[in-house]
DNA sequence: ATTAGCAGCATTTT
DNA sequence: TCAGGAATGCTGCTAAT
């Protein structure tokens, strides 16, 4: 039986969510910002709604820079705990449409803060007229509770309703039948492709590929070349709109972390230590609230040159310790100054190989 | 010779 | 030009089997 995948993408979610707190809002153009700390506004653009699209603003840009394109615009901080609260709502309806596994779990996966897939094959017999409606419902039920609006594609695969959401937005439904896959995909755009960013493009427009027609009819062999085996077969299939991944609810993420922009460029220690303890805290925080343990301790550096450093170490054995996770941290930091006569200007503290954690693992046991 | 795990960087996305 | 934060993926390397 084809399946019956929805994929449903909640409409310039932080953004719409400050609108449906303060509705005097309504109209204007809004532009959520990352704020770096450091003065004059240093930030990026996190989500903006739709006035603030039309003026030509999107997100990733400077804040500055938006606020050059459109001065009236309203700035506000993200308010990121908040909007993870409002998504647990919506995830939580959404969940409640999926189909129920044989082994009792739902067939749904959140892919992001405001993203998830829902596999209906059961409920709809893989008939996409039949997921139409219940994406209808969805989106109604969502309007209802949460007072937002998502946009949400219906098709075979997870690659063609990610891709068909974003085909209507906002507040639209899309739905591409096993049949039109191909007309629909002949349409598109190539870095439109779901997992074609700006550096696959341009590496795809090198050798010739404009269209996701051109990638399709392209020999595969040539792309793994190119790109090696794993991209290369990978890029050949979601021409062909070829998908046969799962939709599978992850127990959690594989890694959990925390990066800050320091107050200025430094090398100075003591500012330094101050800011690693305070992302180790968030990072722990993460972790207990999520019951895990770690044992992998990873330390990004971006110097004033804004180039990217990392260095990692793994530990002996899972621990939850924040002393741990404090010292490894400075431990790595010491090592990366001592080799550098660069100022610091990022620093970032991140954990993976997660694992639930059984207890209490102590000082004694690490050692 | 293969595989597993790791480190560092690249990519995507918001 | 201006340059935030989070997470995952890929690649080449080294160590283990």
């Amino acid at each position: 039986m084809t399946r019956a995948i929805i994929h449903v993408d909640m409409d310039y979610f932080y953004a719409a969510i400050e609108e449906r707190e303060d509705p005097s809002l309504s109209g204007k153009a809004v532009v959520v910002c990352m704020y770096s700390g450091r003065g004059g506004g240093s930030g990026s653009v996190s989500t903006c709604n739709y006035p603030a699209r039309d003026a030509g603003i999107h997100s990733g840009m400077p804040c500055s820079r938006a606020k050059s394109i459109d001065p009236d615009a309203v700035f506000l901080p993200v308010r990121k705990e908040f909007y993870t609260s409002v998504s647990e709502k919506v995830m939580n309806i959404l969940r409640q449409y999926a189909d129920t596994a044989p082994d009792g779990t739902k067939t749904f996966e959140q892919v992001s803060i405001d993203e998830a897939f829902l596999d209906i094959t059961q409920a709809t017999g893989g008939d996409l007229e039949l997921a139409q409606e219940i994406g209808m419902r969805i989106k109604e039920e969502v309007k209802e509770h949460e007072h937002i609006t998502c946009s949400v594609g219906v098709g075979p695969n997870k690659l063609i309703a990610k891709m068909a959401s974003s085909v209507r937005k906002p507040d639209g439904i899309t739905v591409i039948k096993p049949g039109d896959v191909g007309d629909f995909l002949k349409g598109m755009e190539l870095t439109s492709l779901w997992g074609i960013g700006k550096v696959t493009g341009e590496k795809l427009e090198q050798i010739g590929i404009t269209t996701i027609e051109q990638l399709a009819a392209h020999d595969v062999i040539d792309l793994i070349k190119v790109f090696g085996k794993k991209k290369g077969t990978w890029l050949k299939k979601a021409a062909d709109g070829v998908d046969e991944s799962v939709v599978k609810e992850k127990i959690g993420s594989d890694q959990i972390g925390r990066i800050i922009t320091l107050p200025q460029n430094s090398r100075d220690t003591e500012l330094i230590f101050q800011t690693i303890d305070k992302l180790v805290e968030d990072v722990i925080d993460k972790l207990d609230s999520r019951g895990l343990s770690f044992r992998l301790v990873t330390v990004t550096v971006i110097t004033s040159d804004f180039k990217t450093h990392t260095n990692s170490h793994t530990l002996n054995h899972h621990v939850s310790d924040r002393n741990i996770l404090r010292d490894a941290a400075r431990e790595i930091l010491i090592a990366f100054i001592s080799e550098t006569t660069l100022d610091l200007r990022r620093i970032g503290v991140r954990v993976g190989n997660l694992q639930k954690s059984s207890g209490q693992t102590t000082l004694f046991e690490y050692l």
